[in-house]
DNA sequence: TTGCGTGCAAAGGTTTTGCATGGCA
DNA sequence: TGCCATGCAAAACCTTTGCACGCAA
């Protein structure tokens, strides 16, 4: 398992873009795109490895839209904030939106008890479609 | 557009093994081996071509949940009362376990109806801990 | 006979990995 | 100094595509 206590320079180049881009999703080559274009050198595997590092520490998410296509990922503003419920990812638009709800709570403790399966919030998206792209006859 | 109106032997294969393991999810590699191991020749191309096309004609529903797996398959019985489920992943183990349940079903209706949101049952996967592994302290 | 279906191999795309080198602590 | 991170290239992976041949209608 990566540690990935160093400091380097290619660790703060991108931690620097996301914390820029926060709420823009983003794919390992946007980012590795937007790096070179701004002057600095970086592999495309130290992208990869590097963004499985912040998603191991929560500072990201990670997305799998569509077969065939790259994955994108996200800033998480706050960890501890997100773990106690649902995440609905619009695989149009790409927003993301968080549902705080005791009705949804209640279907985590149904699956909890009769399915006897323990729903992990934090690693769980909602994907579809949200209001705005709801007639979009797109996937 | 595929028209695949030809009564072929190969489509019948593929015809035959999806009837006869209708409730199962399978890959095209599940597939190929299984024609295979049966004697049967089989190119994967004409695999992947008559799945796209069942799916077309609407008797086969494609799932591809994980970033990296191949997608899987389900015979589609009736599509009238063809009904949609949820799919748990045990994050520890790896098991996909496939839930038909009305109350889960309501949950997708009250996130449609309340949050604005139209969940695609075919792209989300509600991750966690199975029955089996729930005691493990691990993820 | 016409033209779709098949199968092989190669290409397509994203992500992972092996290994030598370089940099952090 | 010790070890992790980096970067290049190659591999791994699933899926699609090009093309010649064969088979259905």
């Amino acid at each position: 398992m990566h540690k990935s206590n160093y400091k380097t320079k290619q660790r703060e180049m991108i931690l620097n873009h996301i914390a820029k881009y926060q709420e823009a999703h983003f794919t390992a080559d946007d980012l590795l795109f937007h790096l070179k274009e701004n002057g600095h050198t970086i592999g495309k595997s130290t992208i990869y490895r590097q963004l499985e590092n912040f998603i191991t520490e929560g500072k990201l998410r990670k997305y799998h839209l569509e077969e065939g296509m790259p994955a994108c990922f996200q800033y998480v503003e706050n960890t501890a904030k997100c773990t106690e419920h649902f995440h609905l990812k619009c695989t149009i638009c790409g927003r993301l939106i968080h549902v705080v709800c005791q009705e949804l709570d209640g279907m985590a403790d149904h699956i909890r008890t009769h399915h006897k399966f323990q729903v992990n919030h934090k690693k769980t998206v909602l994907y579809g479609k949200c209001e705005d792209c709801m007639d979009t006859n797109l996937k």
